[in-house]
DNA sequence: CAAATATACTAAACAGTGTTTAGTATGTCA
DNA sequence: TGACATACTAAACACTGTTTAGTATATTTG
C-alpha cells in the first residue's frame, strides 16, 4: 500500500519529490496544467501536505525557474569556453534562441512568468541567475567593444540591446504570432534575424 | 430594480454591454482578474447568459484584443503620416514601446496571450490587426532600404529584427525583469536601447 | 381565443483551482 | 504513563470556466 511504501521514503526527501514530481508535471502539462493538487496526487500525499514543506505555489515556481537555469547553463557551455568576445556573443545568442525553442515552459517560468519573481519580492531574495546571465553578457560586450574599438558603444546598453531581440524572438515565436505572419520556416527566419542583428551591431 | 431596467436596454446592445463591462475589469483587475462571473454580476445577468452572446472566454479575450489594437492605431498616427521611411521607423518604434508601457493588459492580449489566438485558430480566422500592423512595417522597411541603398539588407528580416527588439524591451519591462537587472531609470535604458538599435542599423 | 412554439434567461451542477483550519494519529521524551 | 511534538489529512472556503435542464415570457399558428 501507499502508506507503507511512503514510511521508507525519507522525510527529507520529500522535497525533493515534490519537486520532482512538479518537473514532471509541468514537462507534461506545461504550467497552466501545473497544479498543487496534482503534484499532490503524484507523490501520493495531500495537498494541505505540500504546504508544510512550501510556502505556496510561487515558491515551488521559484524552485523550478532555478532548476531551468541550470538547465540554460548546458545549453551555454560552449559560449562559456569561448575566448574571442564577438565569437561569444555569437555563441550565446544561438544557444539562447535554441534554449527558450526547445524549453518553452522552463523559459518562461524564467523570463516571463512574475510568480517566481513574486516569491523572490515576498522574500527579499534576488534574481541571481537571471543577473548572474546578464552579467556574463554584459562583460562580454565590453570585451568586444574593446576589441572592435567601438568607442561610443555602452556595454549594458549593447548587451540590453542584443537581449531584447534574442528575448523578442523566442516570445514571439513561442506566442505563435510568428507562424501568422511568417508561416512556414520560422526557425531559418529567426536565424536570419539573429545573424542580421549580430552583422549590423559588428560588421559595416 | 434590476429586471425593469435590464429590460430597456436593447436586446442587441447586450453585447456590447458585455465588452464594455470586461473591458473595466480588464482594466481594473487585470487579465488574471477578469472572469466570465465578474462580467455577469458586472452586466447583472447569470454567468450562463455571457455564453449566449459569446461562445466561450476565449472569444471575449479576442475581441478586446481587437480594441487594444484599435487603441494602438492612436499611438502609431504620428508614424502613419510621417513620409520619410528611417523617420517612419523611428516613430513606429517609439510609438510601440510607448503603447506597450502604458497598456501592460492590452498589450499582453495583443502580443503574448495564447488565449485570444486560440479563438483564431478556432473560428479559421486570422490575425489581421498584427498583420497589418507588420506588413506597414514591413513597406517602411524596404523603403528604407531603397532610399539607403543597403541591399544586402531583406526587408521581412529587418522589420523582424525591429519588431523582435521592441517587443523585447516591452516584456522585458513588463516582467518586471529589467528592473531588477538594471534598477530605476528603466525607462531612459529602454530609449537608450532603441536609438542604439536603430543607430546600428541605419548609421555608420 | 387557445394551443404550440420560440425566445431569453437562470439555478444548479460539474470539475477544477490555491489555500487554510481544525483535528487525528503516531512517536518521543520526561 | 502522561505530556508534548511531529506528520499528516479531511473538509471547507472562495474562487474559476462551462454545461444542462428547466422556467417564465412572448410570439406565432391553428
Amino acid at each position: 500500500m501507499g502508506l507503507a511504501e511512503r514510511k521508507e521514503r525519507d522525510k527529507a526527501e520529500l522535497k525533493e519529490l515534490i519537486l520532482d514530481a512538479a518537473k514532471k508535471i509541468l514537462l507534461k502539462n506545461g504550467q497552466e496544467g501545473l497544479s498543487i493538487r496534482k503534484i499532490a496526487t503524484t507523490v501520493e500525499y495531500s495537498p494541505a501536505t505540500i504546504y508544510l514543506y512550501f510556502k505556496d505555489k510561487d515558491e515551488i515556481l521559484h524552485e523550478l525557474m532555478e532548476m531551468g537555469f541550470m538547465l540554460m547553463n548546458k545549453y551555454m557551455v560552449q559560449a562559456f569556453g569561448e575566448t574571442d568576445p564577438v565569437k561569444r556573443i555569437h555563441s550565446i545568442g544561438n544557444a539562447y534562441v535554441k534554449f527558450g525553442l526547445e524549453n518553452k515552459d522552463w523559459y518562461d517560468l524564467m523570463f516571463n512568468s512574475d510568480k517566481p519573481m513574486k516569491h523572490i519580492e515576498k522574500c527579499m531574495e534576488d534574481w541571481d541567475e537571471g543577473m548572474a546571465m546578464f552579467n556574463f553578457l554584459t562583460i562580454t560586450c565590453r570585451e568586444a567593444i574593446q576589441q572592435l574599438g567601438l568607442k561610443d558603444l555602452e556595454d549594458r546598453i549593447l548587451a540590453l540591446q542584443l537581449w531584447s531581440c534574442v528575448h523578442g524572438l523566442v516570445n514571439l515565436a513561442q506566442s505563435e504570432r510568428l507562424e501568422i505572419v511568417e508561416r512556414n520556416q520560422t526557425k531559418e527566419l529567426i536565424s536570419k534575424t539573429l545573424d542580421s542583428m549580430l552583422v549590423s551591431i559588428f560588421k559595416k
